[in-house]
DNA sequence: CAGGATCCAGTGCGATACTG
DNA sequence: CAGTATCGCACTGGATCCTG
């Protein structure tokens, strides 16, 4: 992890590595965290979250894409307009993300 | 982060983040994994990731430890022994692996 | 046997500049 | 405005050696 991959893959395929790779990012969980309040544009992102490079924020927004967490909606105009949010299973993963959040704060 | 720590925190400390750098390391969901079945030794430990260099190994141990995970057992004894196990809330932790484990399994 | 020290390689991310 | 390309640094983990 930053998470992370494994480079060498456990013997069993393991679901749960998966998941951690999914969310292993720098600026994934904050970026979850504010697709989860709404559809948001990448300006919108960057202003959010105005400490992360643009590189970094397109990247891990490519990646969760690929991953079918989020999707882009693109506009197609100029100057350009593309909007992302949840997809069902975005939806999904932020339920694990609470479970998460319930742990951390006994840490 | 790899897991992975994020230099710059959000302004607000985030409970998420913080379980996700718990379980950030190369080989800890492994090593989790392997301690819910029982106490294990460091040798034992290599056994199962014979893969993984002790380094490895002994640092994410020791940060497991750090963050109250699990527990260490030193038997102060010629040639050592130490036996490692999962602390009460580390088996806190396992319920959560097994949220991701779930989520994973659709991917 | 546990585990620390040193050196090295891979890579994630930041800064910046650029394009359509 | 969205997204890419280049450069450089910092951090994680591997290989190896050494100690009590």
């Amino acid at each position: 992890m930053g998470t992370y991959t494994r480079k060498t893959p456990l013997k069993i395929d393991c679901p749960m590595e998966k998941t951690l790779h999914v969310i292993s990012g720098k600026w994934k969980l904050a970026l979850l965290c504010e697709l989860n309040r709404g559809t948001c544009r990448l300006k919108d992102l960057e202003k959010y979250n105005s400490e992360a490079s643009k590189r970094a924020l397109t990247k891990q927004l490519s990646e969760l894409v690929e991953d079918g967490i989020i999707q882009k909606k693109d506009y197609e105009v100029y100057p350009k307009k593309v909007e992302y949010s949840l997809t069902a299973r975005g939806k999904e993963l932020i339920t694990v993300l609470e479970v998460l959040d319930e742990f951390g704060k006994q840490l």
